[in-house]
DNA sequence: ATGACTTGCGCGGCAAGA
């Protein structure tokens, strides 16, 4: 089973690259995050007519996020114990496939900068909920897929600076600590146990030449419970979308499960 | 270096992103 996630800044800036991923790479499901649209203008028959089942959760002109499935999903919109956030960032199923289901989430976390404003703390109580929702869902020892733009930089490897991102709301201890609490739940960042290489970005900003530069960040992440972990056959980055021309400015990340 | 980005909204230029 393929699950990918992809920022695309702008569903409907982004249809034609979209449906030329979809085709190219062929994911069972695919977790989109800032689609920027309400459910109603998302390009809905467009995909469906590429074959896939469309489950969003949209708001007018920020955020937004959505799962795409080969196969029909269950949904839940929103994250649980957070329904008053009138902000659209996170979208919960549950996909069949022939290992029996699969549970996958589309999130996107709040960016939070600057680190001394209420943003900062919108940032920490959505990842304080979300552990706990995490946490909850362990419990069912399914294959969970918590899939995503998480605005977290783990590791000083994953960014190209890691000095001048010091004080940035995606790289303080808070935050990082925070992401921490995720894996040590029992989740497993899957870019990380398949490599441990430095370098591995998926978030080029548009400005400054940061592409050309190779100025990265790796903010995308796959976190997978036990259960996923160990069918979790290969991850990979399609950095070469974001060499295309009107490209988001992040990548998509993948992974295969058994 | 008198520069250096891309969205939505809505028609001018600001807010937001990371």
């Amino acid at each position: 089973m393929r699950i990918a996630s992809w920022n695309v800044n702008s569903v409907r800036q982004r249809i034609e690259q979209l449906l030329a991923y979809l085709r190219a790479v062929s994911p069972d499901v695919l977790c989109l995050q800032e689609i920027k649209c309400e459910d109603a203008a998302f390009p809905r028959a467009e995909v469906e007519d590429a074959g896939y089942n469309v489950a969003t959760h949209g708001q007018k002109t920020f955020n937004g996020v959505a799962i795409l499935s080969k196969r029909p999903i269950e949904v839940v919109r929103g994250l649980p114990k957070f329904e008053h956030d009138p902000q659209a960032r996170y979208i919960e199923a549950v996909a069949p496939d022939d290992a029996g289901v699969v549970r996958i989430a589309s999130i996107y976390l709040p960016n939070g900068n600057p680190p001394s404003s209420e943003k900062y703390a919108y940032k920490l109580a959505f990842m304080d909920c979300l552990a706990a929702h995490a946490a909850s869902l362990l419990r069912q020892e399914e294959a969970v897929v918590l899939a995503g733009d998480y605005n977290v930089i783990p590791a000083a490897g994953d960014v190209y600076d890691p000095q001048a991102w010091a004080g940035d709301a995606l790289f303080l201890p808070e935050t990082r600590a925070r992401f921490q609490t995720l894996l040590n739940l029992g989740y497993a960042d899957a870019l990380r146990a398949v490599s441990d290489a430095p370098g591995l970005y998926t978030f080029w900003d548009y400005q400054a030449g940061a592409w050309p530069k190779n100025h990265g960040l790796r903010i995308d992440h796959l976190l997978v419970s036990p259960q996923a972990a160990d069918r979790l056959k290969s991850v990979a980055i399609d950095k070469e979308l974001r060499a295309a021309g009107r490209a988001s400015d992040h990548a998509p990340i993948r992974l295969d499960l058994a």
